[in-house]
This record gives C-alpha cells, structure tokens and sequence, in this order.
DNA sequence: CTGTTAGCGCGTTCAC
DNA sequence: GTGAACGCGCTAACAG
C-alpha cells in the first residue's frame, strides 16, 4: 500500500515485495522453464496480479533475451490480396502477445538498410512476405533472425527459414483443370517474371496439367502484376488471327485489367468468345461487373500457421524449419 | 583494433575509448539539446561511423528516453484506401528512422488492452487512424501518449491531439456541386452513422451545398461502409416510383455496391437515368467497368503531414495540438 | 564544456 | 529451492 513505487510503474521489486520473495524469484516465476515451487509461484502470480505487473520488456530486451516483436518485412500494400494477409497476421499475432511491427521493404537497398533495427530489437521471430526479388531478400534476412519465416513467397529451397505457403502449384493446376472442363482448347497464361517465385509455380502448375493434356499454351510475362499489366498483356495476346480462346492471369489485378481489355477495348464475350480464370480471390473479382472465377488463396490457415511456428518456437526452443503448404480451392463464378 | 568488444555490438563505450573520450560525451553527442564542443564531436561521429555504432534503443528506453517506435492504431485494412494511407505513411516514418508498429483495433475492447503496450514501449507518437467509434477511441489513446496524432479521422475538437484529416466537409461539398452541375434535381446521400465522424463530415458538406441551392435530398443511414451496404442500400432508395436522379455515396466501397445494384438489378443507366459520385478514389473505382467519379483523397499529403507532426515534436519539444485540413479534389469519370 | 557516479528493470550466475 | 550480487547500454545529475 504505501510502498514506494517508482515512476508509478510497476516493477519486479514491487511484486516480490507485496508477495514476500526476492526479486529473483518473481523473475522465476515470469520464465519459461525455472523452477519454482508451487507455493511461491501462486504467491507471486497473485501479488502480479493484484499489482497489475507485466515483465518491462525493454530491460528483458537489455538482458538478453527476446522481446515479443515480431518483425514483418512487407512489400507495397497496393495489392489487396497483401493488405488482407497482413490484416490477418497482425490479428493473429496480438492473440498470442506478439507485437507485430512493420518494415516496408520496397527495394533491396531497403532491404539492407532495416538489418541493423532487426538486431537491435531482438525480434522474437521475423516474416518476410509480399517482396520481390523473394530469394534473395529471403535469404539475407533468413540468416538475420532466430525464427525466420518466410509467408507465401513459394517453396524457396535454399532458404534457412519456416516455410509457409499456398500450394501455388496446385493452385496453377485447378486452374488449368478449370478451363480444360469448359473446354478450352488454345489456353493463354499471363504470369510474372521468374523472380517472384510463387507467379513462377503457378504457371508450372497451369502448364503440367495442359502437358498432360496435350494442350499446348502461350504464355505471356509481364513484369507487374498490376490492372495496366494485364490490360496491356491482354491485348497484345489478342492481337492476331487465332487469339487464345482461354486466359489464366497470375492474380486477380491483371484479370481485372484483361477483362476490361476483352470486352470494353476488343468487344468479346466472356466466357463464350474467352474464359478467364485469376487468382487470389481479391473483392475486386467479386464485384458484380466482373464476378470473375478465380483461385481463392487460404489467408486465413496462412495467418494461423505462420504464428503457430513462432509459438511453438517459443515453447520448444528450437527452430523448425519446415516447408508448410496450404491447399487453395477453386471458386467458380461467371468467366468459366 | 584488439579492443575486446562485447558480444559483436558497438557500445557507446567502445566508442568512447577510439575517440579518447568518457561514455557520456558520447551520449551527448546524440542528444538532441546537448552541448559538446564542436572539436569533440567531430571526434566522437568520426569514431562512430568507423565502428558502426548505432544507439541500443533497448537500454535508452529504459534509461527513461522516448523509443523511435511510433504506433499506429487502426482498425481492419479491408478498405483499400486504408490500407494505401498506412503504405504511404510507414514508408515517410521510416524515411525519418521511425519504426512503425501496428495495433490492430477491431473492438473498443481491443484498443484497452493495448494501452500497456503504447507506456512499455514508451513511443515517440501515437497515430490514430481507421477506427470507429472515432472520437471515444482516440480521446482514450490521446491521453496516453506524448505526441498523440490522430489521423484521417475527420475534426475531433474535444480531442488533445494533433488533428491531420482531409477536410471532409468541402469534400462533401464538391460531390454536391458535381452533382448540380450535372443537373440533379432529386439527390440522395448514402452515408454511415454519426459515430464514423468523418462520413458525418462528408454527408454536411453535401447538404450544406444543396440546401443553399435550395435541392432538398434523400438520406439513407447504414452501419457498414461496404459493397453489400451501398449494394442494399440503394435498392432501399430506388424502390418507390420517384426515385432519386442521383446518388452520393460516402466512399467508394459503397458507391461500387450501388452501381452493380442500379445497373445490374435494377437495369438503370448510369449517369443517364442516375448519376453517382463517390469518396476516396481506391483502384476499384477506376476499374474500367465502373469509372466512377469520386472525391481522392490526398493520401501523400496526408502521411507526409502526420510524420512531419512527429518531426517537429521531436526537434522543438513541443506537442504541437494543431487541426490541419487537406483539400480533396474531385475526379470527374463517367457517372457524373 | 567535460568526466564521474548512479540508476533504469530484468536475467543470471553463484553461493547458501 | 532460494536469495544476494552483478551486468546489459544508456541517460541524467552532479562535480569539476
């Protein structure tokens, strides 16, 4: 009661005091695999309790041990499908006591200047998402942090990190598979450079269905993933005699974009003169004057497996570096 | 050179050895107020860059000092516009060495439970921004932080705080004055409740333009600023014989919902038979199948004034509670 | 203007 | 199983 507290915060002291223990003991007590008996421990956790004490995590930081932030490398936000995972993961994240912190990543340059801010805070866990070239990136800051994660950035092999990500492979192939059922027969793919890998398995995927077939494919590679992109790569596949009868786009954005080149630039009709299938499931493809069928990426599961990784590095202490691969569903709608 | 230093990390004391002189000329010399005479300092920023020292941020927050980490609190990313202002504005924290650190805010309940994280980390600044009940929000975070910055969410006047929104008011205005010009004899507003001041900014300005020109105006209230929201919405407004000849929606979300509900469900022609004007200006209103007139916001400007807030609080010491209105600007496309 | 001294709150040996 | 003592890196108050 009229103990004395410092700065009207309160510390380890204060508790051990209330609770008739050495400071020592409340720190015990507050670590993972001490020993105290059971005892004391009710003993302190109730005077904490009482006193309303949490751990200061800038001092636990001083003495070594982790803080609860968790770093999030993150490219531009102008993708909406990004924006959601990110909305999801900081939820998830907050559940478990993690402080999701945020490093806006746009160049390699970037890339390199947040190293120094990663060790300074002594991150318990660091997920790099939504960048690009993502091998590279990944891998430098794979070797940075105790617990990388790398988030739906694809199977990168030669990374040291937790790998969670969709099955961009399979996803290419539902999407094959989708347009093949309608019965496709000149199939066209729209996709990424190589160095964004997940646009690179989406394509393999799309591309070994149509093998397996028989059915051959032109393939266009644009260099981003934007609404301009895929207008402009729409056209271009478009311009000849025997155009594509069927498009695959690497995301929902250049699909939004392609749909406007068909019917509003071109005058088709889809799905009757092209069908087109996109991917990610953005709102934007749900949208009344598009309603475009799609390959719907399970933001959800990602968001939960990535933060399951980082709990369980917690409570086991050793880093698994496993590659998690989440299945996306196919959702039909009105271009296929 | 052999120097030992201690676990691969640059000290201050370190640096205080190569430059010949004690630990706390060091400090000094990266305090923002302290006196060192140039001589010395030039010695100390020489040694420092040669080692690559960087001040442990951990040890100077608890040596009582304000982190670099500034705190953003907003609410679900699920609004394209919200999720871009956060990419423009990490992106100018970070160009000034701030750290941004996310706290999701879903529930009135949500934003109590972080308020021990905001005093832990001891932050520079707080940002408010995207949340709702706005006004109870940030009056609770306001009181809690040093340099609090609400942001985007409209004229709070009993809020101690730095206020930076677009003026929402004029904003609303320039829809009316679209709309006029156009010819609208029976406007209407979709808007959201009262709570989300910055929707109740808009929907004032808008009658504010209407009743000097002596228009009266339908108004519709509903809860969520969503496309299924704008969508039932003007299904409720359209149905009666006199129907309104034009629509203002509160932001663009809703404005798409309405348009796929005019033209789809109810075959209407826009802007022949209804004209629409939207708020915000996300890609989505761009989209070739809509191409809605809107209100942009100044999203840049935005960012850059809530940073620059920080800056100036951070140089002169001084919380500068000051209200800072940036004018939107109408975006004539086809529904007007 | 400068160096010395004393904490900030916590984790961690070490004796007991 | 427990408590006393030390150190993490920095800032602040005090002498000089």
């Amino acid at each position: 009661m009229g103990k004395k507290i410092s700065g009207n915060r309160v510390t380890a002291d204060d508790v051990a005091r209330v609770a008739g223990v050495s400071r020592s003991l409340v720190s015990r007590t507050f670590t993972k695999g001490a020993s105290v008996s059971e005892k004391r421990r009710k003993l302190v956790l109730e005077a904490a309790r009482k006193l309303g004490y949490e751990p200061n995590i800038a001092a636990r930081v001083l003495a070594g041990k982790a803080s609860n932030v968790v770093g999030i490398l993150i490219g531009p936000l102008l993708n909406p499908f990004l924006a959601d995972l990110l909305d999801k993961l900081s939820d998830r994240l907050r559940d478990e006591g993690f402080l999701p912190t945020l490093f806006k990543v746009s160049t390699e340059g970037d890339a390199k200047s947040i190293l120094p801010f990663i060790s300074q805070y002594n991150m318990v866990s660091t997920i790099v998402m939504g960048i690009s070239p993502s091998a590279r990136v990944s891998r430098m800051f794979a070797s940075q942090s105790e617990m990388p994660i790398v988030l739906n950035l694809g199977v990168l092999r030669d990374v040291e990190a937790a790998i969670v990500t969709t099955d961009h492979f399979s996803g290419g192939m539902l999407a094959a598979q989708a347009l093949l059922d309608r019965g496709a027969e000149r199939p066209a793919l729209v996709t990424r450079e190589v160095e964004t890998g997940i646009y690179e398995e989406r394509a393999a995927g799309f591309r070994h269905v149509l093998d397996q077939a028989g059915v051959a494919c032109t393939q266009l590679v644009v260099a981003e993933g934007s609404y301009e992109a895929g207008h402009a790569a729409t056209l271009t596949l478009m311009d000849g005699a025997h155009g594509p009868d069927a498009v695959f786009f690497g995301n929902d954005m250049m699909a939004l974009g392609g749909m406007d080149a068909l019917r509003r630039d071109l005058g088709l009709a889809v799905p009757d003169d092209v069908a087109v299938v996109g991917y990610d499931d953005i709102p934007g493809a749900a949208l009344g004057a598009y309603r475009i069928s799609t390959i719907r990426q399970p933001v959800d599961k990602l968001a939960a497996k990535a933060v399951s990784v980082i709990v369980d590095f917690e409570t086991t202490g050793a880093a698994d570096l496993t590659t998690s691969l989440i299945s996306p569903e196919f959702i039909s709608r009105e271009t296929t």
